[in-house]
DNA sequence: GTACATTAATTGAGCTTGCAAGTATTGCTT
DNA sequence: AAGCAATACTTGCAAGCTCAATTAATGTAC
């Protein structure tokens, strides 16, 4: 089967492992965040950003970044999470082409709610399959 | 900050470096497979998977489970496949609800290309960042 | 052997995403 | 200071995904 060197690490393998747990857990934040707190996980990845930072704002290529998602699905992603009351856009006077994105109070009480089952699902899922370093 | 004990594995702080990897390997495979052999991530998984079965043909649930996509998604995925001519659908007599993919010789071909593409994008971007045992 | 629940695959609808193009602002070069 | 490239965000559009409903075949209970 294999036809690489028994020194190489098993790349293949370790994506397949990789993928597998992605999926798991994903599929495991998708339902528990939006049955419980009506958050897909890219909404509850951006409040989460924005609940670490001391000014509880940042700009909206950042964020894009820090979540890994293109600057349009960002966009429009803010768009949602601002009809529902949770951030906030606000223009930036140093720079304005750039949008500061900002945290409500709904948007604070959210996550505060959500981040209890998001460490709770991670914590039960993330480690179920062997393999990763899952410690203590 | 943290409420948790400090006995405890940082779980988030694993997951967001899960998601950091995921994201880097998805968005380099997606895009060499795309560039040089015309295929998306799944469509690879896919083809991978009839390639390793010695009958090169696997049941169509049991590929939708083994690539983590819907059976609505893998069934799409198989006529986009099937309308290129890299797989056929092939009746299976024992359940007749049920059907086969198998690989062609077109697919067989195109699968030797792109694993060569694959297993080298891998071994560059998926061991790329601390924290993974990356073996000896 | 007829009715009913279950399973396999497909189809319809809606959502999220990325790419490419568009708009507005900044900053660099002359 | 005028022109032009680069940057930040938004919008049009197409692709791919999931969920729910549908169609077809199987198995089970009576």
């Amino acid at each position: 089967m294999s036809v690489m060197p028994a020194s190489e690490p098993d790349v293949v393998g370790a994506w397949r492992e990789m993928q597998a747990r992605h999926a798991a857990v994903c599929s495991a934040l998708e339902r528990e965040l939006g049955d419980r707190h009506g958050l897909g996980i890219s909404d509850f990845e951006v409040l989460d950003r924005l609940a670490d930072s001391p000014a509880r704002e940042w700009r909206a290529q950042d964020l894009a970044e820090s979540v890994h998602l293109s600057q349009s699905a960002l966009s429009r992603l803010v768009d949602r999470l601002a009809r529902t009351g949770l951030v906030e856009r606000c223009a930036c006077d140093n720079d304005r082409r750039g949008i500061f994105v900002l945290l409500t109070e709904d948007g604070t009480r959210k996550h505060a709610d959500a981040a209890a089952t998001h460490r709770a699902v991670l914590a039960r899922v993330l480690p179920a399959r062997l393999g990763w370093p899952t410690a203590r």
